[in-house]
DNA sequence: AATACATTTTCAAACGTTTGAAATAATTTG
DNA sequence: CAAATTATTTCAAACGTTTGAAAATGTATT
């Protein structure tokens, strides 16, 4: 209710000195006397006296910011990739504005003019699955603004800053696991061709495959995206043939597998809870399953969270030059569940 | 790698006129000539310009921008109900920043002291559990900006306004659903006793079971809290006594339930699928237990976040006085499934 | 007491916008 | 064609900070 705003202004009049005495005091100036700071900080105090940030950002030509975009908050792996970033954000001082594009090329680039606009420091970002233009990201480093992309990112493009879980690496190691177990007939399901990891991922399948001596099958690779319908054709395309069913399964989405042992337990699959599988993700819902995936593959998003925070730092603060472009890759980790 | 920043005063020396005939020419004010306009328009989209938000906040002493502060983004709830305030925000031409206090009051009180200093225009909040008292918040109201508190809020302090899931409802809902299916014992499990709504749904339970002649006994009353091994301990407990064994459970939370189905089968009680149960949330994972929960509370977190930042809109435009304190409930919706 | 030096405070400009009032230019009117 | 009107542009101050340079004050030195 307080209809004069408590400014350095007003606290210098109140304190009759002048408003620099007033700033330098707040910031601890080694020039300002202990007795005037005493004085300032204590009436700064009483006022709730709160320094108005757009000033601030105005005259450091900065603002302590970091964008993230990415595309919903409703995925696990998101939401817990922004508790890396936001740890070691704002232990350096730093707030983040998260934007969602939902997966929308129009809603990311607006999302990116209001983050553009806010002046952010750095901006990290999962682009959406459509995105294929970049002039709406590349605007920020014509500013001078650092871009990290990260887990989902323009695969084609070199020339720009990323942070990826190593997905092949993942998916090797768990239809390696499979093998291990003495499977021969392993199901790979991947997910929309157009996010850049999906080949990754299919790329460690393989060669996982070959490195074991075992022989590809096409009639085992099935790809589907985010809808169940799909997802569920995808499954039954894989058990059409009798003969030549699969004992074990490796997934782009652990969810997708849910849907698999759902599916196989509804037509009755004479083995529904034999068959063996292993899905990204690690979702803690697992344990209430009856018939449990046998590992997953834990992404550690927090980990990718924080080493693109970490990545955006050292571009914020010079330490590594923007035109040297890096890559940064964060291990997967099977999990192996033994209920 | 442009270092002169395009500001009006740069466009202004490229055009060979005054700076403010650029700010109104790309404001569009109806005394710049067309032609002007044009010219000025053209050469702010060439040149890429983009307006600086900080030196506008700084002129229009506001922000344009909502603040949220919750406890964490893992819980679907919170997520789901930053739909609601993010698409009734920008529709409005809000951007919404948004903080997590890790159900800890120190982080909340720093949130709220950097949104304070971003002088967001308004603020969303649910409380943490730990949040009793309330002078970090109060700041936001001695300044003039309003605050609505969303699900969790002070339950005590009528003088606020308030958002809040018809939680008492729901609860009474789930529990007639149960007594209509002939149940005679229905088991409570209840919440946090700090969280303000735990209260609510017990009323619910109670009234139900009152206004349908039944007892209240009050060993089929437990509590528990986000831990998994006090929700265990808390299911012993209600089955501890062989006689008098309940027939269905109605739980805050969902989780408890797949907790709860979890351990009756591992102890192999004779009807651990004949037990019908019931519990806040509708996790999409529901489809996939062997033994579901033959019911869920919708909460409809997407209103709620709807509700609250519409509200917060009305007061932020004074259509609706800061003192004049509201209440608003959003019903819940009880969804019966039918595998 | 005059000078030198150190300590402390203030001045003034800048950051990038907005906007009412004043100034200027263009057009109409009698 | 001068005066009155209207259209268009510019001036100048303001928003709340920061900060190097300049000014003022205080203290020590000879």
């Amino acid at each position: 209710m307080n209809n004069t705003p408590v400014t350095l202004k007003f606290l210098a009049e109140k304190l009759k000195m002048s408003v620099s005495t007033v700033s330098k005091a707040l910031n601890n100036y080694p020039t300002i006397n202990e007795y005037t700071k005493n004085r300032v900080q204590e009436m700064a105090r009483d006022l709730h006296f709160t320094p108005n940030k757009s000033a601030i950002n105005l005259k450091e030509r900065k603002s302590r910011i970091i964008g993230i975009i990415l595309p919903n908050l409703l995925d696990h792996f998101f939401t817990r990739s922004i508790y890396g970033v936001e740890q070691f954000a704002t232990k350096n001082g730093y707030n983040i504005i998260i934007s969602q594009s939902h997966d929308d090329l129009q809603k990311e680039i607006q999302s990116a003019d209001m983050l553009l606009r806010s002046r952010v420091d750095g901006l990290i970002i999962a682009i959406s699955k459509n995105t294929q233009d970049f002039a709406h990201l590349n605007q920020f480093e014509n500013l001078g603004i650092p871009v990290v992309y990260y887990t989902r990112n323009p695969s084609f493009n070199l020339n720009c800053h990323k942070v990826l879980g190593n997905t092949f690496q993942g998916c090797y190691q768990a239809t390696k696991f499979l093998i291990d177990r003495g499977h021969k007939k392993i199901a790979y399901i991947g997910g929309p061709k157009m996010i850049n990891f999906t080949h990754d991922r299919f790329n460690g399948y393989i060669n996982a495959l070959k490195d074991n001596h075992l022989s590809f099958d096409a009639n085992l690779v099935a790809y589907t995206d985010f809808d169940r319908e799909n997802t569920i054709s995808a499954i039954q395309n894989l058990f059409s043939a009798d003969d030549n069913t699969p004992t074990a399964i490796v997934a782009f989405k652990e969810h997708i597998l849910f849907d698999a042992i759902k599916y196989l337990r509804h037509i009755k699959h004479p083995q529904f809870n034999k068959i063996e599988c292993i899905g990204f993700g690690n979702n803690s819902f697992i344990n209430y399953l009856d018939t449990p995936p046998i590992a997953s593959v834990e992404e550690n998003p927090e980990s990718v969270g924080e080493n693109a925070i970490n990545l955006l730092l050292k571009l914020i603060n010079k330490e590594i030059d923007m035109e040297s472009y890096q890559k940064v890759m964060v291990d997967c980790k099977l999990i192996v569940h033994n209920d």
